[in-house]
RNA sequence: GGGCGAUUAGCUCAGUUGGUUAGAGCGCUUCCCUUACAAGGAAGAAGUCGGGGGUUCGAGUCCCUCAUCGCCCA
């Protein structure tokens, strides 16, 4: 011992709140979180999903941070170089969302300030929220190096999406063109097919009579009854569809029929896209409208007809229904169609409608000129991004975790149509492409000067801006600072692991992948992925398992969560809540669970740091290990199992059992046996369980301290000056345990096992008789096997369990007295009682012997069993022979109290 | 239409490649403010593992089938 650390005392309950802060600022200062460039050296990197950057912070990030930082902080505490890169996403259409709703109350539209001042008025917005996520983060403990903190619109992600777009352009994987699109009339922007949700809704189909047109020009009394949903686009057929090889339209095929209300002549066409027992089996086509017709026109060579404005308006082409919206035009057209007699028939039907993921107004399918990545077309020889992106998972060059996503996520890729990435926004990376006056376009990554197809200098920037996915999707690589070749991209890049919720799995993991592996293609085949594994998460739900939501109301702010409970808690309750991938239900209960359990640690700690006082201990060391008693030999070797059990599950990311068995550990073992047991000898002024307390409280919150940063962190610092060993500076940078066998000990953890369960019997029959708490029988234990072990035990036996005990050798005789009896394995307990009530003590005896022989005939039956005995491994019959020999002997050791009663 | 997941104690969930009497937290019953902790301690009750069939010496676990609920894709 050398100098005396101070003694210091700490409150009776762990109050997070005077803690947090503190804590994290200490880290900070340290300079802990940067990640530090060690050649030679293996680093850990891992992304962060950046926010939305006007958003707050909710569960789910919440649970993003505890995974991320547990991993992260497990690889710290390995000496692993360890980056984890924090961003904030700029969010194209949500943010503009947010903004155009701000300036609304101002009675202001986008349009009103002109596209230069809403922008600027966005970046301010920008500024406060960025620090203020940053905040967030920071309460919920979250190490990452914030130092390389990432806007998805830094000027160094511009380069990279400039770059990205300008080298797929060059590679004719980035085109231009006109194409069915998804256009939201509120956001007034094209959409890609992820952003559309989908929903069954009850409508009408409607069946409309078009008159088939004769000779002349003349309508004929025949007709063609067309059955359709959306009777208001019928201003803009340019055809009627049926299948060819349906007999009831087979001469009407190349007839021409008279467009109700429009007057217009259209054809019949077959198409074998047509399906027969749809509606009436005829269909109108409606090119501007539907994605199906646009498909059936293409292959016919009907005109397009839109009659639609950007504004969900019908425009001139719909004559008399112009200016109206879709909804009233359908409603006049129907009056007008049934006042004509054209109203043949309606039904009731369920469609599918598609809604804008972000306002949920209803989306038009409408032809648009937009710009596309070509996913599926050849790069190189038998290389598509579509097909890369499948490969690097299929053969393993990335690992999804759970393992069940993969199948989702490739039967995605190949089935995968052209990205539309052109965004009608003002908010975002803008396109890098200009046009001349004589419409040439030039794709740059620097602003050009002039066009480079005939040279003209007066050159308009493309207004539209990107898809806000295009520029995280490149996060791995541009974070790191691609294009430019910088040491971080050199050193981190691949990352190792990457983690978000399986709901953005198509979004996200899917795009960084397509463009990870082609623009890090020249790193070769392994290097070129983003990363090597990724984890996705379960969302958390309500307590009666609704999806969290705005509109619901049930939504939960993670930072109120902290304030009650604590960091630590929080983490702790979501990251044992669910599996890997699997969905959870938030709840108080948990919570108040974890609190609990922080303070329980607390109060651990408090007891070991009490007996310490101001001295400072010395590690048991394994030398002498034959030296300790039982109790302590037990403690260690079982402290050594669960660092072993730790390690692996971490590694198999499986963070919720790995963070529930070292609870199990230190609650169970050592809390309520070893520390129990040690008090005796502690108070008996035998210090040498300090050692192990010390030892034990140290590789705890060691490996605790990925889950619960916090209070491990704190008491640990605490804990440092009382420990004689290399002590780092903090906790967050102290080794974690590594998986060993030095003090692993079967012979010890089999005898402490069965003096744990003698205690529980001498216990049961304490409660089952009802003693008085001040009441101290005198009991015997009479053993074979374990006898020494009961007897090394006894004055904590006599202290925790409230007997006498005296340990007798198994031939020896009982006092005469009454007594109330249990069997553990080989060992009799006899609690010394005043006055047994023999005919209750009788019935207690005979249920367990009851209980105790039924599972005796079950394990003869099993060992009788001839296949059995052949068949099963030798380790399982010898379990089953040694249960069946324990459970023998508690049964003949039952009979023989029944029969003395 | 194709695919995936779930169904285990009153509630929320674990249960690794089939192997000895299926676990935890919360809740519940009884007792205890014993100087680390009542946010605690001790003891206890509670499950035909969704139904049916099959494979196997052995099934919560593998296969088939049905039911209910949920998700993804079209």
């Amino acid at each position: 011992m050398t100098t005396s650390p101070a003694r210091k005392e700490l409150p009776p309950a762990y109050e997070p709140s005077v803690v947090e802060g503190k804590i994290y600022e200490m880290w900070e200062q340290g300079g802990y979180f940067r990640a530090p460039i060690v050649e030679g050296q293996q680093p850990y990197s891992i992304v962060m999903p950046p926010p939305n950057v006007t958003g707050e912070l909710h569960l789910g990030h919440g649970l993003e941070d505890a995974i991320t930082d547990a991993l992260v902080r497990w690889h710290r505490m390995q000496g692993d170089p360890t980056l984890w890169l924090p961003g904030e996403d700029h969010a194209g259409i949500a943010t503009q969302n947010v903004l155009e709703r701000e300036i609304a109350r101002e009675g202001l539209t986008r349009h009103d300030m002109g596209r230069e001042a809403f922008v600027a008025r966005v970046w301010m917005w920008v500024r406060k929220y960025r620090s203020r996520i940053q905040e967030q983060h920071a309460r919920l403990g979250a190490s990452a190096d914030w130092s390389r903190n990432t806007f998805t619109l830094d000027p160094k992600i511009v380069l990279a999406v400039r770059t990205t777009f300008v080298n797929l352009y060059n590679d004719g994987l980035i085109y231009r063109g006109l194409r069915m699109i998804n256009w939201c009339p509120r956001c007034e922007t094209a959409l890609s097919d992820l952003e559309v949700d989908y929903e069954e809704e009850a409508a009408k189909l409607y069946h409309v009579r078009y008159p088939v047109v004769g000779e002349g020009g003349m309508p004929l009394p025949h007709a063609v009854i067309v059955a359709t949903t959306r009777p208001e686009t019928m201003v803009a057929d340019t055809g009627v569809a049926v299948n060819p090889d349906d007999p009831r339209y087979e001469n009407r095929v190349g007839r021409m029929l008279l467009l109700p209300l429009v007057g217009r002549e259209i054809p019949v066409v077959a198409d074998e896209h047509v399906k027969p027992e749809f509606g009436t089996g005829a269909v109108k086509v409606t090119p501007g409208h539907d994605p199906n017709d646009w498909d059936i026109g293409q292959r016919h060579d009907l005109p397009v007809i839109v009659a639609m404005d950007r504004d969900g308006l019908m425009n001139d082409e719909a004559g008399p229904y112009a200016g109206m919206t879709m909804a009233d035009a359908r409603d006049r057209i129907l009056k007008d169609l049934e006042d004509e007699g054209f109203l043949v028939k309606v039904e009731d039907y369920t469609h599918s409608v598609g809604h804008c993921s972000r306002c949920r107004t209803v989306v038009e399918p409408v032809p648009s000129e937009q710009w596309w990545i070509a996913v599926n077309k050849e790069y190189e020889p038998g290389r598509s991004m579509a097909s890369e992106a499948a490969a690097v998972v299929r053969d393993g060059r990335i690992n999804i975790v759970p393992s069940r996503f993969t199948g989702q996520y490739l039967n995605w890729l190949e089935n995968l149509r052209d990205w539309c990435i052109s965004r009608q926004l003002w908010w975002g990376h803008q396109i890098p492409a200009w046009y001349c006056a004589n419409n040439h376009i030039t794709v740059a990554i620097d602003d050009p000067a002039s066009c480079d197809t005939c040279g003209d200098t007066a050159l308009r920037q493309d207004e539209d801006v990107l898809d806000t996915w295009f520029s995280s999707g490149l996060a791995p690589h541009a974070d790191l600072g691609w294009p430019e070749d910088t040491e971080d991209l050199r050193y981190f890049y691949p990352t190792s692991d990457m983690q978000m919720g399986y709901d953005i799995m198509f979004f996200w993991c899917a795009r960084m992948v397509l463009f990870a592996c082609y623009n890090m293609r020249h790193l070769g085949p392994e290097q070129q992925v983003p990363f090597k594994n990724v984890l996705f998460h379960g969302l958390i739900r309500d307590v009666n398992g609704q999806k969290m939501t705005k509109s619901r109301g049930n939504v939960v702010d993670p930072l109120t969560v902290v304030s009650r409970f604590g960091a630590d808690a929080f983490r702790f309750a979501i990251l044992a809540g669910a599996a890997m991938g699997a969905d959870q239900r938030y709840s108080d209960e948990r919570l108040a669970a974890a609190r609990n359990f922080a303070n329980k640690l607390w109060n651990t700690a408090r007891f070991v740091l009490m007996k310490v006082g101001d001295r400072r201990i010395k590690r048991p060391h394994a030398a002498d290990q034959h030296t300790y008693a039982l109790e302590d030999r037990w403690i260690m070797s079982r402290l050594e199992a669960v660092e072993g059990e730790a390690n692996a599950l971490l590694g198999r990311y499986e963070l919720g059992a790995a963070v529930t068995a070292v609870e199990e550990f230190l609650w169970n073992d050592f809390c309520d046996w070893y520390i129990e047991f040690a008090k005796v000898r502690l108070n008996a002024g035998d210090d040498r369980p300090l050692r192990v307390l010390v030892h034990v409280l140290d590789h705890g919150l060691r490996l605790l301290h990925p889950f619960m940063p916090f209070v491990t962190e704190e008491l640990w610092q605490t804990l440092r000056d009382h420990i004689d060993d290399d002590m780092a500076s903090a906790l967050i940078v102290a080794w974690f345990p590594k998986p060993a066998a030095i003090w692993r000990d079967e012979a010890a953890e089999t005898a402490m096992a069965h003096v744990i369960e003698v205690n529980r019997a001498i216990r049961n029959i304490r409660a089952e008789k009802k003693l008085e708490v001040s009441f101290r029988p005198k009991t015997y234990l009479r053993s074979a096997d374990f006898a020494s072990a009961l007897a090394e035990v006894a004055a904590a036996t006599a202290f925790t369990s409230r007997v006498e005990p005296e340990v007798l050798p198994s031939g020896a005789e009982l006092p005469a007295g009454d007594y109330a009896f249990a069997r553990v394995a080989d060992t009799e307990v006899a609690v010394s009682l005043p006055k047994v009530d023999a005919a209750e003590e009788r019935a207690r005896l005979e249920k367990e012997l009851a209980e105790t022989a039924a599972y005796v005939d079950r394990l003869t039956a099993q060992l009788a069993n001839e296949n059995f005995r052949s068949r099963a491994p030798a380790n399982v019959i010898q379990g089953v022979e040694s249960n069946l020999a324990e459970a023998t002997l508690k049964a003949n050791g039952l009979r023989e109290r029944i029969a003395v009663l």
